[in-house]
RNA sequence: UGGGGCGUGGUGCAAUGGCAGCACAGCGGACUUUGGAUCCGUUGAUCUUGGUUCGAAUCCAGGCGCCCCAGCCA
């Protein structure tokens, strides 16, 4: 069970319900509507309701909050399902808040029956009127006082499909002066001739929110049900509505502040409209903030776990900053990447005093963090490719470790080299760099015991594979694109977002790279395969950068 | 101008009347066959005014600021 303090004030409150007795055990839910994809921000949720459950010792169902057909989709519902496995967590119990129908009707009925709901034939925006405004009460429906018998026979013709949409719904009948306009008589239901993902056409009446979302936690038993800080306004209606039941099981209602990120956007209405419009390639785009993009990019589950409990959960409005889900993302990847080597901007090195046709295969390390990963063999031959940007003709500072003519640097588990000259084109553009190499070096280690500051990565030309790697940047150029009024967030999208490298030499190792297995490619970064690989053509996305201290330096050289 | 909620370093979270702490970011250094990782050090905060108290981030009163609510969305 849980021996640990409790770290926030809902496992606080859950300790002291527990203790108290008000419930003997912890059942939470997760509880999506169906009509989008899950992402990051749904995983503070989903780590909160799973992890909670688990920490107690109870139960978290994943229970689809399915009342609205007209938004909702299997395909949703789907995906949905698979985020949250992919995350890590499976749910004790599936249930759809549709299941409830039946029950949620004779409910409706009972209520009327009580004298505590009526059937409405206001129009929209007559119930829009009639509710008031913040500082003024609203008035009571003409229709509010209907009799009994009335109000029976029709909603029982509202649930047959008599009435054309939006001609009638069914109120609560609570206070129209209320300060709180939740309890300003809610709409219980609504006509929708629409058909439902699994009901299909047998109803033509749907429950709202308010109306359904109490009744079911109440059903399936959860103790605390969990959401977001919109919802405080909505508590006294969740319990109001499970006062005037007869129901035995009352959950208690908590709310904590959502997540938000810098440099991103998490509301489903801006996350549709950037794969609708375009500005990204799907759902699963690896730019977005989804658990499908983040799954495409390549950040590992327990990234994602681990900065959802880093990060807390409290009550106050707050957003986070990108970089603390990097580092999150940073050390897992660190802890499990396999290291390779993968030149992503090539320039041929030939190494004159190297025997022509001869290759050495050399022992490299697979993961420094974990020796279980063991070693492979990689082919060195007289012709290799660096990194165009590992090289200088002219050593540009005294901090510079890289290649450059007159100096020598380590080939990563090769030799020492030391470049003496350059091939051109009539462009200036080098084609070549002519380098001599020290025998007695191999494997990097000098037996003169003389210092070599800089290692740089590199691949056999004869042996390289190509491939196609794509460079992801943040996709908005500011912290907070919603932040200005009359700008629309789409202006402030990175136009930088995506890179499409081509020609990028790997090792021959990766052709057997495996979709799933994150790689490291040395000095470069953490890169994940894409599922728009072809066979002897990968596609690799770039997950994240290596942290960068050299750019910091640079930078403070005034340098590139 | 009604009701509900929230204000602690740059960011996020702790401290539950008793030395304001942790993480990220920043800065400095050590080490390094990844300018990675690791290690060490360091800058920096209680919205405000008054009150209670030996003692207040914490309790009380007023003020200020921010968020949410007027869907037949969730």
């Amino acid at each position: 069970m849980n021996n640990e303090k409790p770290t926030h004030f809902i496992h606080e409150m859950i300790e002291a319900d527990l203790k108290s007795g008000r419930y003997q055990s912890v059942r939470t839910r997760f509880p999506p509507e169906p009509n989008g994809y899950l992402h990051i921000g749904h995983a503070k949720s989903i780590v909160l309701n799973f992890g909670t459950a688990k920490k107690y010792g109870g139960q978290c169902n994943l229970r689809f909050d399915d009342t609205n057909p007209t938004k909702e989709e299997v395909e949703y519902v789907e995906s949905i399902q698979e985020d949250i496995r992919w995350l890590g967590y499976e749910w004790d119990e599936l249930r759809f808040a549709s299941d409830y129908f039946d029950q949620l009707y004779a409910w409706a009925v009972q209520l009327i029956k009580e004298g505590k709901a009526y059937v409405d034939d206001l129009s929209q925006e007559e119930i829009r009127q009639y509710r008031g405004t913040l500082t003024e009460p609203g008035r009571n429906s003409p229709y509010r006082d209907r009799s009994v018998e009335e109000n029976l026979d029709l909603f029982e013709r509202m649930k047959n499909g008599e009435f054309p949409d939006g001609s009638k719904v069914l109120r609560a009948k609570i206070d129209m002066a209320s300060p709180n306009l939740n309890l300003r008589d809610p709409v219980m239901y609504r006509i929708l001739h629409a058909r439902h993902h699994r009901t299909g056409d047998q109803w033509c009446i749907y429950p709202m929110y308010d109306w359904a979302h109490g009744q079911s936690d109440a059903i399936e038993g959860i103790s605390h049900s969990l959401c977001t800080l919109e919802f405080e306004n909505h508590r006294p209606l969740y319990e109001w509505f499970l006062d005037n039941l007869p129901i035995a099981h009352k959950p208690r209602q908590i709310e904590f502040a959502r997540l938000n990120l810098t440099y991103t956007v998490l509301s489903k209405r801006r996350l549709i409209r950037l794969v609708k419009e375009g500005h990204v390639r799907g759902w699963d785009d690896p730019r977005m903030p989804t658990l499908a993009g983040l799954r495409r990019r390549g950040v590992p589950p327990a990234a994602i776990r681990n900065f959802c409990e880093a990060i807390g959960v409290a009550k106050a409005n707050s957003t986070i900053d990108l970089a603390l889900f990097e580092y999150h993302i940073r050390q897992e990847l660190n802890r499990i990447a396999e290291r390779r080597m993968a030149v992503l901007d090539p320039v041929k090195v030939v190494i004159t005093n190297y025997p022509e046709g001869q290759v050495e295969w050399l022992e490299a390390i697979n993961n420094p963090e974990d020796e279980s990963a063991g070693t492979r063999k990689i082919p060195f031959t007289r012709e290799l490719y660096i990194e165009r940007d590992d090289f200088r003709e002219v050593r540009p500072n005294k901090k510079y470790h890289r290649l450059s003519i007159g100096h020598e640097v380590r080939l990563r588990y090769g030799y020492f080299i030391k470049a003496e000259s350059v091939v051109k084109d009539e462009a200036g553009n080098i084609l070549e760099i002519h380098c001599t190499y020290d025998p007695e070096t191999r494997g990097g280690y000098a037996p003169d015991g003389r210092k070599v500051r800089g290692t740089i990565h590199w691949v056999s030309a004869p042996h390289a594979i190509d491939a196609e790697v794509r460079l992801y940047d943040r996709l908005f150029t500011v912290p907070d694109p919603r932040s200005e009024a009359d700008k629309d967030f789409t202006e402030f999208i990175n136009p930088n977002s995506l890179t499409v490298l081509t020609g990028c030499k790997l090792e021959p190792d990766l052709a057997a790279a495996a979709a799933g297995t994150h790689y490291q490619f040395e000095r470069k970064g953490y890169f994940f395969l894409d599922p728009d690989s072809q066979p002897g053509r990968p596609v690799f996305n770039r997950t994240i950068t290596l942290r960068d201290t050299w750019s910091k330096i640079a930078k403070s050289l005034g340098q590139k």
